[in-house]
DNA sequence: TAAAACCAGTTTCGATTTGCAACCAGTTGA
DNA sequence: TCAACTGGTTGCAAATCGAAACTGGTTTTA
Protein backbone atom coordinates (compact mmCIF):
# COMPACT_ATOMS: atom_id res chain seq x y z
CA UNK A 1 0.00 0.00 0.00
CA UNK A 2 2.85 2.50 -1.08
CA UNK A 3 1.52 5.94 -1.72
CA UNK A 4 2.83 7.03 -5.13
CA UNK A 5 1.62 9.95 -7.23
CA UNK A 6 2.44 7.89 -10.21
CA UNK A 7 0.53 9.99 -12.65
CA UNK A 8 -2.63 12.07 -13.15
CA UNK A 9 -4.42 9.86 -15.12
CA UNK A 10 -8.17 9.01 -13.66
CA UNK A 11 -7.54 5.19 -13.92
CA UNK A 12 -3.85 5.34 -11.88
CA UNK A 13 -5.13 7.94 -9.27
CA UNK A 14 -8.28 5.10 -8.72
CA UNK A 15 -5.89 2.40 -8.66
CA UNK A 16 -4.04 4.02 -6.15
CA UNK A 17 -6.56 3.94 -3.78
CA UNK A 18 -8.78 0.65 -4.98
CA UNK A 19 -6.33 -1.26 -6.52
CA UNK A 20 -5.48 -3.95 -3.89
CA UNK A 21 -7.09 -7.33 -3.54
CA UNK A 22 -9.14 -6.28 -0.34
CA UNK A 23 -10.42 -2.52 -0.27
CA UNK A 24 -13.09 -3.43 -3.08
CA UNK A 25 -13.70 -6.77 -1.05
CA UNK A 26 -14.33 -4.58 2.01
CA UNK A 27 -16.92 -1.46 0.12
CA UNK A 28 -18.57 -4.49 -1.46
CA UNK A 29 -19.71 -6.06 1.94
CA UNK A 30 -20.50 -2.27 3.68
CA UNK A 31 -22.56 -1.64 0.71
CA UNK A 32 -24.46 -5.12 -0.58
CA UNK A 33 -24.30 -7.01 3.36
CA UNK A 34 -24.59 -3.61 4.95
CA UNK A 35 -21.78 -4.34 7.45
CA UNK A 36 -21.12 -2.06 9.40
CA UNK A 37 -19.31 -3.24 12.46
CA UNK A 38 -15.43 -4.39 12.63
CA UNK A 39 -16.21 -7.67 14.11
CA UNK A 40 -19.61 -7.97 11.77
CA UNK A 41 -17.32 -7.39 8.46
CA UNK A 42 -14.19 -10.03 9.93
CA UNK A 43 -16.74 -12.63 10.75
CA UNK A 44 -19.15 -12.83 7.66
CA UNK A 45 -16.80 -12.24 5.46
CA UNK A 46 -16.72 -14.87 2.42
CA UNK A 47 -13.06 -14.83 1.41
CA UNK A 48 -11.88 -15.09 5.18
CA UNK A 49 -10.30 -11.11 5.43
CA UNK A 50 -7.64 -11.09 8.52
CA UNK A 51 -8.19 -8.79 10.98
CA UNK A 52 -5.06 -6.85 10.51
CA UNK A 53 -5.85 -6.41 7.05
CA UNK A 54 -9.30 -5.26 7.46
CA UNK A 55 -8.08 -2.83 10.85
CA UNK A 56 -5.49 -1.54 7.85
CA UNK A 57 -8.09 -1.21 4.77
CA UNK A 58 -10.59 0.27 6.89
CA UNK A 59 -8.15 3.12 8.52
CA UNK A 60 -6.73 4.06 4.68
CA UNK A 61 -10.61 4.06 3.21
CA UNK A 62 -11.33 6.46 6.25
CA UNK A 63 -8.10 8.22 5.35
CA UNK A 64 -8.67 8.53 1.64
CA UNK A 65 -12.79 9.88 2.01
CA UNK A 66 -14.74 6.46 0.81
CA UNK A 67 -15.96 5.93 4.73
CA UNK A 68 -16.01 7.76 7.60
CA UNK A 69 -15.63 6.34 11.30
CA UNK A 70 -18.45 7.37 14.30
CA UNK A 71 -18.83 5.69 17.92
CA UNK A 72 -21.68 3.56 18.16
CA UNK A 73 -24.45 5.34 21.00
CA UNK A 74 -25.49 1.81 21.94
CA UNK A 75 -21.68 0.48 23.36
CA UNK A 76 -18.49 2.81 23.73
CA UNK A 77 -16.76 0.22 22.44
CA UNK A 78 -18.52 -0.24 19.59
CA UNK A 79 -17.56 1.62 16.27
CA UNK A 80 -19.87 2.05 13.03
CA UNK A 81 -18.56 2.68 9.59
CA UNK A 82 -20.38 4.17 6.63
CA UNK A 83 -20.29 5.14 2.90
CA UNK A 84 -19.43 8.55 2.16
CA UNK A 85 -20.90 9.87 -1.10
CA UNK A 86 -17.23 9.06 -2.55
CA UNK A 87 -18.16 5.51 -1.66
CA UNK A 88 -21.71 5.24 -2.90
CA UNK A 89 -20.41 6.33 -5.80
CA UNK A 90 -18.41 3.12 -6.73
CA UNK A 91 -22.09 1.64 -7.81
CA UNK A 92 -21.25 1.91 -11.37
CA UNK A 93 -18.06 0.92 -11.01
CA UNK A 94 -19.61 -2.44 -8.87
CA UNK A 95 -21.87 -3.05 -11.66
CA UNK A 96 -19.20 -3.16 -14.08
CA UNK A 97 -17.06 -5.18 -12.49
CA UNK A 98 -19.52 -7.14 -11.45
CA UNK A 99 -21.34 -7.66 -15.29
CA UNK A 100 -17.61 -8.44 -16.59
CA UNK A 101 -16.87 -11.40 -13.43
CA UNK A 102 -20.06 -12.78 -14.43
CA UNK A 103 -19.42 -12.64 -17.87
CA UNK A 104 -15.83 -14.71 -17.98
CA UNK A 105 -15.31 -16.07 -14.78
CA UNK A 106 -16.40 -19.16 -12.97
CA UNK A 107 -19.18 -17.63 -10.65
CA UNK A 108 -21.22 -19.36 -8.48
CA UNK A 109 -25.12 -18.91 -9.51
CA UNK A 110 -26.78 -17.17 -5.66
CA UNK A 111 -23.50 -14.88 -5.46
CA UNK A 112 -23.93 -13.38 -9.25
CA UNK A 113 -27.29 -13.02 -8.91
CA UNK A 114 -27.16 -9.86 -7.59
CA UNK A 115 -24.29 -8.57 -10.35
CA UNK A 116 -26.91 -9.85 -12.82
CA UNK A 117 -29.58 -7.65 -11.27
CA UNK A 118 -27.43 -4.63 -11.00
CA UNK A 119 -26.64 -4.83 -14.63
CA UNK A 120 -30.02 -5.49 -15.96
CA UNK A 121 -31.52 -2.77 -13.96
CA UNK A 122 -29.14 0.04 -15.69
CA UNK A 123 -28.54 3.57 -14.39
CA UNK A 124 -31.89 4.51 -13.22
CA UNK A 125 -31.73 1.31 -10.67
CA UNK A 126 -28.17 2.21 -9.70
CA UNK A 127 -29.00 5.50 -8.86
CA UNK A 128 -32.60 4.33 -6.95
CA UNK A 129 -30.27 2.24 -4.76
CA UNK A 130 -27.29 5.35 -4.31
CA UNK A 131 -30.24 7.09 -2.96
CA UNK A 132 -31.05 3.96 -0.79
CA UNK A 133 -27.49 4.12 0.25
CA UNK A 134 -27.83 7.72 1.22
CA UNK A 135 -30.18 7.09 3.39
CA UNK A 136 -28.61 4.03 4.95
CA UNK A 137 -25.36 5.65 5.88
CA UNK A 138 -26.13 9.47 4.88
CA UNK A 139 -29.20 10.07 6.80
CA UNK A 140 -30.72 11.13 3.23
CA UNK A 141 -34.42 10.64 2.55
CA UNK A 142 -35.30 6.70 1.72
CA UNK A 143 -36.15 5.69 -1.45
CA UNK A 144 -39.81 5.01 -1.72
CA UNK A 145 -39.04 0.98 -2.66
CA UNK A 146 -35.46 -0.69 -1.60
CA UNK A 147 -33.30 -1.94 -4.08
CA UNK A 148 -30.99 -3.53 -1.06
CA UNK A 149 -34.03 -5.86 -0.03
CA UNK A 150 -34.56 -6.52 -3.95
CA UNK A 151 -31.07 -8.16 -4.35
CA UNK A 152 -30.82 -9.38 -0.70
CA UNK A 153 -33.74 -11.26 -1.49
CA UNK A 154 -32.92 -12.44 -4.83
CA UNK A 155 -29.53 -13.57 -3.21
CA UNK A 156 -31.73 -15.65 -0.74
CA UNK A 157 -33.58 -17.24 -3.21
CA UNK A 158 -30.94 -18.41 -4.91
CA UNK A 159 -29.23 -19.86 -1.93
CA UNK A 160 -32.19 -21.62 -0.81
CA UNK A 161 -32.88 -22.92 -4.16
CA UNK A 162 -29.18 -24.40 -4.56
CA UNK A 163 -29.47 -26.22 -1.19
CA UNK A 164 -32.95 -27.56 -2.13
CA UNK A 165 -31.35 -29.50 -5.18
CA UNK A 166 -28.53 -30.64 -3.30
CA UNK A 167 -30.49 -32.03 -0.61
CA UNK A 168 -32.71 -33.49 -3.19
CA UNK A 169 -29.38 -34.84 -4.86
CA UNK A 170 -28.20 -36.23 -1.50
CA UNK A 171 -30.68 -39.27 -1.30
CA UNK A 172 -30.57 -39.77 2.97
CA UNK B 1 -0.05 -11.74 -7.26
CA UNK B 2 -1.25 -15.33 -5.73
CA UNK B 3 -4.28 -17.54 -7.22
CA UNK B 4 -6.68 -17.82 -4.15
CA UNK B 5 -9.72 -19.19 -4.70
CA UNK B 6 -11.72 -17.08 -1.96
CA UNK B 7 -14.89 -16.69 -3.61
CA UNK B 8 -17.17 -17.19 -6.50
CA UNK B 9 -18.56 -13.54 -5.69
CA UNK B 10 -17.89 -12.11 -9.39
CA UNK B 11 -16.67 -9.06 -8.04
CA UNK B 12 -14.04 -11.02 -6.11
CA UNK B 13 -12.84 -13.16 -8.87
CA UNK B 14 -12.64 -9.71 -10.57
CA UNK B 15 -10.23 -9.06 -7.83
CA UNK B 16 -8.39 -12.03 -7.89
CA UNK B 17 -7.31 -11.23 -11.50
CA UNK B 18 -7.28 -7.19 -11.80
CA UNK B 19 -6.66 -6.27 -8.19
CA UNK B 20 -3.32 -5.41 -8.49
CA UNK B 21 -1.50 -1.81 -8.64
CA UNK B 22 -0.42 -2.68 -12.34
CA UNK B 23 -2.52 -4.94 -14.29
CA UNK B 24 -4.90 -2.14 -15.60
CA UNK B 25 -2.64 0.08 -16.00
CA UNK B 26 -0.74 -2.46 -18.41
CA UNK B 27 -4.44 -2.64 -19.91
CA UNK B 28 -5.22 0.75 -20.16
CA UNK B 29 -1.71 1.44 -22.35
CA UNK B 30 -2.56 -1.53 -24.74
CA UNK B 31 -6.24 -0.12 -24.81
CA UNK B 32 -6.23 3.64 -25.32
CA UNK B 33 -2.43 4.42 -26.59
CA UNK B 34 -2.48 1.24 -28.72
CA UNK B 35 0.73 -0.25 -27.44
CA UNK B 36 1.50 -3.70 -28.53
CA UNK B 37 5.23 -4.54 -28.21
CA UNK B 38 6.95 -4.82 -25.02
CA UNK B 39 9.70 -2.10 -25.16
CA UNK B 40 7.15 0.22 -26.24
CA UNK B 41 5.01 -0.05 -23.05
CA UNK B 42 8.48 0.19 -21.06
CA UNK B 43 9.04 3.19 -22.74
CA UNK B 44 6.05 5.09 -22.56
CA UNK B 45 4.36 4.55 -19.46
CA UNK B 46 3.65 7.46 -17.85
CA UNK B 47 4.09 5.95 -14.76
CA UNK B 48 6.95 3.76 -14.97
CA UNK B 49 6.28 0.58 -14.71
CA UNK B 50 9.24 -2.07 -13.97
CA UNK B 51 10.19 -4.61 -16.60
CA UNK B 52 10.16 -7.25 -14.54
CA UNK B 53 6.39 -6.48 -13.38
CA UNK B 54 5.60 -5.93 -16.75
CA UNK B 55 6.85 -9.14 -18.04
CA UNK B 56 5.22 -10.70 -15.07
CA UNK B 57 1.55 -9.04 -15.87
CA UNK B 58 1.54 -9.97 -19.49
CA UNK B 59 2.71 -13.39 -18.89
CA UNK B 60 -0.18 -13.51 -15.99
CA UNK B 61 -2.76 -11.68 -18.29
CA UNK B 62 -2.17 -14.00 -21.14
CA UNK B 63 -2.38 -16.69 -18.78
CA UNK B 64 -5.78 -15.44 -17.22
CA UNK B 65 -6.86 -15.28 -21.28
CA UNK B 66 -7.52 -11.04 -21.59
CA UNK B 67 -4.27 -10.87 -23.59
CA UNK B 68 -2.89 -12.86 -26.64
CA UNK B 69 0.78 -12.75 -27.57
CA UNK B 70 2.52 -13.67 -31.01
CA UNK B 71 5.64 -13.04 -33.00
CA UNK B 72 5.65 -10.01 -35.04
CA UNK B 73 6.50 -11.10 -38.48
CA UNK B 74 8.21 -8.08 -39.34
CA UNK B 75 11.57 -8.55 -36.61
CA UNK B 76 12.40 -11.78 -35.02
CA UNK B 77 12.58 -10.78 -31.85
CA UNK B 78 9.13 -8.77 -31.45
CA UNK B 79 6.26 -10.22 -29.43
CA UNK B 80 2.94 -8.28 -30.21
CA UNK B 81 0.36 -8.30 -27.73
CA UNK B 82 -2.87 -8.45 -28.74
CA UNK B 83 -6.68 -7.82 -26.79
CA UNK B 84 -8.93 -10.63 -26.75
CA UNK B 85 -12.53 -10.08 -26.17
CA UNK B 86 -12.28 -10.88 -22.18
CA UNK B 87 -10.13 -7.31 -22.31
CA UNK B 88 -12.13 -5.78 -24.69
CA UNK B 89 -15.00 -5.99 -22.59
CA UNK B 90 -13.02 -4.49 -20.08
CA UNK B 91 -14.25 -1.06 -21.65
CA UNK B 92 -17.49 -0.05 -19.74
CA UNK B 93 -15.22 -1.10 -16.34
CA UNK B 94 -12.78 1.75 -17.49
CA UNK B 95 -15.22 4.34 -18.11
CA UNK B 96 -17.10 3.42 -15.13
CA UNK B 97 -13.85 3.72 -13.12
CA UNK B 98 -12.40 6.78 -15.08
CA UNK B 99 -15.69 8.80 -14.83
CA UNK B 100 -15.26 7.87 -10.66
CA UNK B 101 -11.98 9.24 -10.89
CA UNK B 102 -12.38 11.96 -12.58
CA UNK B 103 -14.98 13.61 -10.47
CA UNK B 104 -13.30 12.59 -7.05
CA UNK B 105 -9.68 12.80 -7.52
CA UNK B 106 -7.35 15.13 -8.79
CA UNK B 107 -6.80 14.15 -12.05
CA UNK B 108 -5.14 16.42 -14.60
CA UNK B 109 -7.06 17.87 -17.58
CA UNK B 110 -5.39 16.55 -20.13
CA UNK B 111 -5.67 12.97 -18.71
CA UNK B 112 -8.92 13.15 -18.26
CA UNK B 113 -10.76 14.05 -21.10
CA UNK B 114 -10.51 10.56 -22.80
CA UNK B 115 -12.19 9.38 -19.36
CA UNK B 116 -14.87 12.34 -19.97
CA UNK B 117 -15.67 11.84 -23.66
CA UNK B 118 -15.80 8.05 -22.94
CA UNK B 119 -17.94 8.07 -19.90
CA UNK B 120 -20.43 11.41 -22.11
CA UNK B 121 -20.46 9.05 -25.17
CA UNK B 122 -22.29 5.95 -22.97
CA UNK B 123 -22.77 2.70 -24.30
CA UNK B 124 -23.83 3.37 -27.75
CA UNK B 125 -20.06 4.83 -27.50
CA UNK B 126 -18.11 2.21 -25.56
CA UNK B 127 -19.73 -0.39 -28.67
CA UNK B 128 -18.10 1.58 -31.20
CA UNK B 129 -15.31 1.66 -29.63
CA UNK B 130 -15.19 -1.65 -28.19
CA UNK B 131 -15.82 -2.52 -32.59
CA UNK B 132 -12.79 -1.00 -33.19
CA UNK B 133 -10.89 -2.63 -30.80
CA UNK B 134 -11.88 -6.40 -32.18
CA UNK B 135 -10.98 -4.42 -35.34
CA UNK B 136 -7.60 -3.60 -34.80
CA UNK B 137 -6.79 -6.83 -31.84
CA UNK B 138 -8.68 -9.19 -33.27
CA UNK B 139 -9.00 -9.05 -37.63
CA UNK B 140 -13.40 -7.95 -37.22
CA UNK B 141 -14.26 -5.32 -39.68
CA UNK B 142 -13.45 -1.73 -39.03
CA UNK B 143 -15.88 0.28 -37.88
CA UNK B 144 -17.20 3.38 -39.74
CA UNK B 145 -15.57 5.81 -37.77
CA UNK B 146 -12.74 5.56 -35.32
CA UNK B 147 -13.72 6.28 -31.79
CA UNK B 148 -9.73 6.24 -30.34
CA UNK B 149 -8.54 8.60 -33.40
CA UNK B 150 -11.88 11.11 -31.30
CA UNK B 151 -10.18 9.94 -27.89
CA UNK B 152 -6.45 10.76 -29.10
CA UNK B 153 -7.21 13.90 -30.56
CA UNK B 154 -9.16 15.03 -27.87
CA UNK B 155 -6.12 14.39 -25.11
CA UNK B 156 -3.30 16.40 -27.58
CA UNK B 157 -5.11 19.02 -28.02
CA UNK B 158 -5.54 19.90 -24.21
CA UNK B 159 -1.89 18.67 -23.78
CA UNK B 160 -1.35 21.97 -26.68
CA UNK B 161 -3.94 24.07 -24.90
CA UNK B 162 -1.88 23.67 -21.45
CA UNK B 163 1.40 23.51 -23.19
CA UNK B 164 0.54 26.43 -24.90
CA UNK B 165 -0.77 27.71 -21.59
CA UNK B 166 2.48 27.24 -20.06
CA UNK B 167 4.64 28.88 -22.71
CA UNK B 168 2.79 32.24 -22.66
CA UNK B 169 2.90 32.04 -18.37
CA UNK B 170 6.60 32.09 -18.65
CA UNK B 171 7.74 35.01 -19.86
CA UNK B 172 11.12 34.90 -21.95
C1' DT C 1 32.00 -5.35 -41.38
C1' DA C 2 32.07 -3.59 -36.97
C1' DA C 3 29.77 -0.93 -33.78
C1' DA C 4 25.54 0.81 -31.99
C1' DA C 5 20.97 0.43 -31.06
C1' DC C 6 17.05 -2.41 -30.30
C1' DC C 7 14.45 -6.75 -28.81
C1' DA C 8 11.99 -9.31 -24.93
C1' DG C 9 12.70 -10.32 -21.17
C1' DT C 10 15.73 -12.41 -16.53
C1' DT C 11 18.48 -11.96 -12.36
C1' DT C 12 19.70 -10.14 -8.08
C1' DC C 13 18.66 -8.28 -3.80
C1' DG C 14 16.90 -5.15 -0.23
C1' DA C 15 12.44 -3.25 1.21
C1' DT C 16 7.70 -3.85 1.70
C1' DT C 17 3.45 -6.37 2.18
C1' DT C 18 0.78 -10.34 3.27
C1' DG C 19 -1.54 -13.51 6.16
C1' DC C 20 -1.88 -16.41 10.13
C1' DA C 21 -2.22 -16.78 15.01
C1' DA C 22 -1.96 -15.22 19.35
C1' DC C 23 -2.97 -11.60 22.18
C1' DC C 24 -4.93 -7.21 24.54
C1' DA C 25 -7.62 -4.05 27.44
C1' DG C 26 -12.01 -2.23 28.08
C1' DT C 27 -17.37 -3.19 27.95
C1' DT C 28 -21.52 -5.56 28.34
C1' DG C 29 -25.11 -8.81 29.70
C1' DA C 30 -26.31 -12.85 32.44
C1' DT D 1 -18.36 -12.56 38.99
C1' DC D 2 -17.59 -14.28 34.75
C1' DA D 3 -18.04 -15.31 29.94
C1' DA D 4 -18.63 -13.31 25.72
C1' DC D 5 -17.91 -9.43 22.88
C1' DT D 6 -15.68 -4.93 21.35
C1' DG D 7 -12.05 -2.91 17.91
C1' DG D 8 -8.22 -3.64 17.10
C1' DT D 9 -2.41 -4.76 17.85
C1' DT D 10 1.77 -7.61 17.78
C1' DG D 11 5.09 -10.99 16.17
C1' DC D 12 6.76 -13.56 12.62
C1' DA D 13 7.64 -16.30 8.34
C1' DA D 14 6.72 -16.25 3.60
C1' DA D 15 5.57 -14.01 -0.52
C1' DT D 16 5.81 -10.07 -3.39
C1' DC D 17 7.48 -5.69 -5.09
C1' DG D 18 10.50 -2.73 -7.44
C1' DA D 19 14.97 -0.65 -8.98
C1' DA D 20 19.08 -1.64 -11.43
C1' DA D 21 22.03 -4.33 -13.79
C1' DC D 22 22.37 -7.74 -17.02
C1' DT D 23 21.54 -11.46 -20.99
C1' DG D 24 21.54 -13.44 -25.53
C1' DG D 25 20.16 -12.45 -29.69
C1' DT D 26 18.68 -9.28 -33.97
C1' DT D 27 18.61 -5.34 -36.79
C1' DT D 28 20.27 -0.93 -38.28
C1' DT D 29 23.80 2.32 -39.09
C1' DA D 30 28.35 4.20 -40.14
Amino acid sequence: MRETGRSGCPINLTLEILGDRWSLIVLRDIMFGNRRHFREMLAKSDEGIASNILADRLKRLVEKGLLSRRDDASHKQKAIYSLTEMGIALVPVFAAMGEWGRTFLAVTEELSIRAELLSEGGPALWERFMQELRHLHLDAAPPEQSVLAELTQAYRDALARRQAAEISATPA
